[in-house]
DNA sequence: CGACGCTTTGAGGAGATTCAAGACACGTGG
DNA sequence: CCACGTGTCTTGAATCTCCTCAAAGCGTCG
């Protein structure tokens, strides 16, 4: 059965470079002129790898810059004072990671890889650069990041639905999340647990599991452990639309 | 009794800038310099006034600029197409608005006077135009901005704990946020309903007055109505430390 | 092949919701 | 100034959703 890690084709090519990186319409490049990529291009730092586990950055660490995941899947982590863990978000090929350390300079979430990954990092001292040489550049750093508020304000707001809708719209969002990278939205593998699921959406790993079977009973969805199919896409998003 | 309502004392002097602003370390011009504050000055449009329940902005308007709560108070709101509302978040003086429109250009929230409010904006054109004249004024923005993701992780994670944990966090917050503006932190007036602060954290508003009325059985707080004095702030601390 | 971790499934219990009804506060008009 | 009406707040009782605890199945990797 095929493997549905995202993996970026480029990483075998050496000459990489923001304007000819294959993400460039997901990750900071979208909407920047070929100048502005171009300059871009210059400050990032490439061909980082984390394996499985292994952390990119920790909570309470300095803030180091910007990262952009070129390949593979991490899940951005928060701990409070009583030890209490929350699983900020899962993150994909060309998404933002690290706005969490940008307001105190100091991380308050710790990004940890879920399989074997490959990200660009813009250093820290270089993004004040960025902002003088090319407004564009740090405006579009301010719309990504008022992009992730808005996307924790979706979050909070399902935070109050039910268990089932919550796993409905988790599918739902994966499922879209594929399509824009160029991959099946119906059939693909979760790279995290039902742990790290039940987490993220504020539930029990057993109801997380409980629900995605009794999904499968009603023929929404067909589930087996991490690989997952979906049957009935408009009605699983009536499921939470109504 | 003294009515806890926060007015700006400035509010009656007519040559009111940035630079003497009684705001100025708490809202944008906080970390800037001199020039940076007078040029800011000149940008912002001021004394705009709203009525109780009179709405600033509308989810689905078009972005105009980013609001500086000025005095009083307002509650920012989201809709989802369900028609279910999520209270975000409380305003309070010194407080930015509308990054919720920052990034797509369309706000996504509704923004809403609780009582009698007075706002200083700063057009959406004019943004943009400032990141190029002053780099660490824009810096400043997305670090504003990334901090509104901080404290939407926070409300997160408050959203996995027990009703009373959230109305604990809830009474300390916002006392801190008093006492920040330089008002009695032990003693205060709610400008909000039971059934706001419960949509806020996520909870009934018959539970949000049984846990007060609990508090206060337990000699924590004292309660009348929106009247709220903390008695005993360290235990309510420990309440949702432990 | 065995051990470990992840997933599934079941039973009982706790916390919060919903519905309902009464108390209170505030503003309006007589 | 008081009576009245409306909206907010409080309190109670029944219900429900989801959690916790427990144990068994499945897969994977050394």
């Amino acid at each position: 059965m095929t493997d549905f890690i995202i993996t970026s084709s480029s990483t075998t090519n050496t000459a990489v470079t923001c304007t000819n990186c294959n993400l460039d319409n997901l990750c900071i490049p979208k909407g920047l002129s070929h100048s502005e990529v171009a300059e871009l291009g210059l400050l990032v730092n490439r061909n980082n790898i984390r394996q499985k586990g292994e952390v990119i950055y920790h909570a309470g660490s300095p803030f180091r810059g910007l990262i952009a995941l070129r390949s593979g899947s991490a899940k951005l982590m928060s701990f409070d004072q009583t030890g209490n863990e929350l699983l900020v978000d899962f993150i994909l090929p060309g998404e933002i990671l690290g706005f969490d350390g940008l307001s105190s300079q100091i991380h308050n979430c710790t990004a940890i890889a879920l399989e074997t990954l490959n990200y660009c990092y813009l250093p820290a001292h270089k993004i004040e650069q960025l902002a003088a040489n090319s407004p564009a550049l740090s405006y579009m750093l301010l719309q990504r990041s008022c992009n992730q508020f808005d996307s924790q304000v979706n979050k909070v707001m399902l935070s109050r639905r039910t268990a089932e809708e919550r796993v409905a719209c988790f599918i739902l969002h994966i499922s879209d999340r594929f399509q824009l990278r160029g991959y099946s939205e119906m059939e693909f593998r979760l790279s995290m647990s039902r742990e790290e699921i039940g987490n993220h959406l504020g539930i029990a790993h057993e109801t997380v599991s409980r629900i995605m079977h009794l999904f499968q009973a009603r023929k929404l969805i067909q589930v087996k452990s991490k690989q997952l199919k979906i049957i009935n896409k408009k009605e699983l998003s009536n499921f939470y639309t109504t």
